[in-house]
RNA sequence: GGGGGGUUACCGAAGCGGUCAAACGGGACAGACUGUAAAUCUGUUGGCUCAGCCUUCGCAGGUUCGAAUCCUGCACCCCCCA
């Protein structure tokens, strides 16, 4: 594992780096410090973000220490780069509570107590708010030249359009260029990663490196995870996949890259987990003769959900899995039920409705899954109708105390996959 | 200002006095198939106390045994002429 070098190439987790032939023997000698940054726009990472904290924890384990910069000070500011207009600036309280939140998962795959190799979880705006505005333009922005912050594509795309650019975004690379400055200050860090996107942020850094310290600084980008279509991986129709068990329950997490295509699995399996070579080489192998089993995006599902969630989610969105895959439910408690179906619409019903008799018609309206009387029988005619995981296909089906799954709930299903939750109270 | 055309269920679009809860296409939903993929095939698609009843065809009235269909007024949209 101490070759971390040919590990990321052959991952194809290097897109461009600064120096390639000084990097992998000045790697490989062990004990460098290294930053990624880190967007605190909301109070959980997403699954975007789950690269390059990756990359930080391969660094990591690679003998290195790795240094998580979260833009307190840049968040508020916004990064033109790959954005196609003005961001919304965030407050000082949200930028907070983001970053307290990032933290706590930070702490899932980065070690901050290994010594001197510990993880560090720095906020840029430390170090920013006791800056004034003269003096950084004194230190800092004399060092930038105009014309070579405007040669930068993240800027000359944006003032090629419409939406143009303002002066504090134009600033952002500023920002930037010199947390990396103060990084290899305080810290002696001196390797910069991001995604590809960043090489001009990076690029910045470095050059402001040489100018105000004299130091030759490096930086390394790592590709966009992007799918075979060309779309961002992590999201989906209904809006990001969250690393926040709160935002994403883990069996949301671990349905999304059980679907990932059959295309993008290699490269997932390559740039999001830690399996060595000749096991993903296995997988590519076993997802080309046989598709069908999943293999690929089985594995991929698992190692990233444990990663995230534990084994405990793990288990979760695996009990989950089997349950909204076709097993019946019964015997179950309420609070594993809630767990499982946390991203299900549930209502409440008083316990007497069913106890008296609950027709299943009305069972499927009240839950929400039928929008009507007439729409609720047609369902169950035509066999898509399903209480705890059982078809029902009698119109005049009546349900009682005996049909619960748990203490008190009831699991209703139309058709494949909408679930409903009805729990009865009282 | 004058002339003509339109307004139908989620969307598009037939229907032009009874056989209209309203053709057809799309979408959506369900079933089969399948790899939790794509495609395909089948069914359903106003409400209800569901072999029966009730409410829908821009809105309000009227004619008629009977109207989405005919008449009158109103609203909105489109086109042509000024």
């Amino acid at each position: 594992m101490s070759d971390i070098f040919s590990d990321l190439q052959w991952r194809g987790l290097i897109h461009q780096t600064t120096a390639d032939d000084f990097l992998p023997k000045w790697l490989s000698e062990g004990g460098r410090t290294v930053y990624a940054g880190f967007d605190p726009t909301a109070d959980s990472l997403h699954v975007g973000s789950l690269l390059p904290l990756m990359l930080l924890r391969r660094f990591q384990k690679a003998g290195h220490r790795p240094i998580a910069i979260v833009g307190g000070a840049t968040g508020m500011i916004g990064d033109p780069s790959g954005k196609s207009s003005e961001r919304n600036l965030l407050s000082t309280e949200q930028l907070e509570a983001n970053i307290a939140g990032i933290q706590v998962q930070m702490q899932k795959l980065l070690d901050f107590d290994a010594g001197d190799q510990s993880a560090l979880l720095v906020n840029n705006n430390d170090w920013m708010k006791e800056f004034s505005y003269t003096a950084f333009l004194r230190d800092v922005g004399k060092n930038f030249p105009v014309n070579v912050m405007l040669g930068k594509d993240s800027v000359k795309s944006r003032l090629g359009s419409d939406a143009g650019l303002s002066y504090t975004e134009f600033s952002y690379m500023l920002l930037q260029a010199y947390d990396f400055v103060h990084l290899n200050k305080q810290y002696d860090c001196e390797l910069q990663i991001g995604g590809s996107d960043q090489w001009g942020n990076v690029t910045a850094g470095i050059d402001l490196g040489r100018r105000m310290l004299s130091k030759q600084l490096y930086g390394m980008t790592c590709p966009l995870l992007t799918k075979t279509d060309g779309t961002k991986m992590g999201k989906t129709e209904s809006g990001a996949i969250w690393l926040s068990s709160d935002r994403t329950s883990p069996y949301a997490f671990y349905q999304y890259w059980y679907n990932v295509a059959d295309e993008d699995a290699g490269k997932c399996l390559r740039f999001l987990t830690e399996l060595d070579h000749a096991e993903i080489e296995a997988l590519d192998a076993a997802r080309s003769e046989a598709p069908q089993k999943r293999e690929s995006q089985t594995k991929l599902a698992e190692e990233l959900t444990r990663l995230i969630h534990g084994d405990d989610g793990l288990k979760k969105a695996q009990l989950a899995k089997e349950i909204f895959f076709g097993a019946e439910i019964a015997n179950l408690v309420d609070q594993d039920l809630a767990d499982i179906f946390a991203d299900v619409p549930s209502s409440e019903l008083p316990m007497a409705r069913l106890s008296e008799g609950l027709p299943m018609i009305d069972a499927f309206v009240e839950a929400g899954l039928s929008k009507s009387k007439g729409d609720a029988r047609r369902t169950i005619q035509q066999g898509g109708a399903y209480v705890n995981n059982a078809r029902r296909e009698d119109v005049a089906t009546t349900l009682g105390t005996d049909d619960l799954a748990s203490e008190s709930m009831l699991v209703l299903r139309s058709g494949k996959k909408k679930y409903a939750l009805l729990r009865f109270v009282g």
